[in-house]
DNA sequence: GTCTATACGAAGATAGAC
DNA sequence: GTCTATCTTCGTATAGAC
């Protein structure tokens, strides 16, 4: 920032920094608040001031990517079928890749993302992006998709390995391959 | 079994059984050993006498399709690379398919597989999977390799929707269009 | 706003009786 | 072999001082 930054602000940012960095690292299971707080320089005490528990890290982390998503999949709900389906492919392997940090969060929590409302939208939003990308209406189409989407999330697993420009190139490979059939 | 089946196999079967289930329905992590005793009957205590630890639970949960990897990597390397491939391709699709509430299981351990010694040999095996079913040594056909491989992992998630066959009908179009074009 | 101290529960694992 | 009882560690969360 240009401007100095409150210090209440400045805490809450490095916490969720370090939060991000750790599920990353270790997923968010194997991530304790303490692990948070220790990294983040705070107390755990602090970490839930700012936050009301441990899922509310994680919606907060996964927050900038979620609302991106949402306005993808408000923007091609106004296409029609055929424009929608590329608009939402090249979309969504824009913000796998922007946010391949978060992407790579995602797949931890999957098996028990039912039971967090916090990301309720996230989810919601990203099978409705899966229904956009699928090239009929075919279910074998939709489950391709699916298997695209599963693919392509996979491939953000550990992303300082590979280059953003190399990730969105196989991912463009793989998604064009899959999906342009119909 | 035909012959009457000796009471210490009975609940070492019985556990394994339970944990199958619990780990498939909420993951390993979410699953404790309390849980796993509960369901299955016994005390924690007796799930403890039985496996060292939780995590050789799981590896007993694997091992019949770790071995069945085995296996097939084993009987893949006695092939050439183009007879390989296609082999490599239907026997991964064939034991995904048939394992697949051990597919799903295992996606909710691959944030932490590292640490666990005790399912790296299936670890490996997958890997030389991978590499089999590339079409070529091109990097990029590597990673449309395990581009597939993740995907066909994440549709083997809540294996109860879908029955086996629509499963491997599935996955072998997707592999199809993904793998093989070199 | 941030801390220390603490409560509370659940986890994995062990000891020893039966 | 299986149990009850217990240990230890760690998790989330709260209370209250500064």
């Amino acid at each position: 920032m240009t401007v100095s930054t409150p210090a209440r602000e400045r805490t809450r940012r490095e916490i969720l920094r370090q939060a991000m960095d750790l599920f990353q690292l270790n997923g968010y299971n194997a991530t304790s608040l303490q692990d948070i707080a220790s990294a983040a320089g705070c107390s755990k005490a602090t970490v839930l001031y700012h936050f009301s528990g441990k899922p509310a890290v994680l919606a907060a982390v996964l927050e900038p990517a979620a609302a991106d998503v949402a306005r993808l999949v408000a923007a091609a709900a106004a296409m029609g079928r055929s424009e929608a389906q590329e608009f939402a492919i090249a979309g969504f392997i824009d913000l796998a890749v922007e946010y391949r940090g978060v992407t790579d969060v995602i797949q931890d929590v999957i098996p028990v993302i039912e039971e967090m409302p916090e990301v309720a939208g996230l989810v919601t939003d990203g099978m409705t992006m899966i229904g956009l990308m699928a090239a009929s209406d075919d279910p074998l189409e939709h489950d391709l998709a699916k298997f695209a989407v599963n693919g392509l999330l996979g491939e953000c697993r550990r992303p300082g390995e590979r280059s953003a420009d190399e990730l969105r190139r196989l991912c463009t490979i793989a998604l064009g391959r899959l999906l342009r059939r119909a």
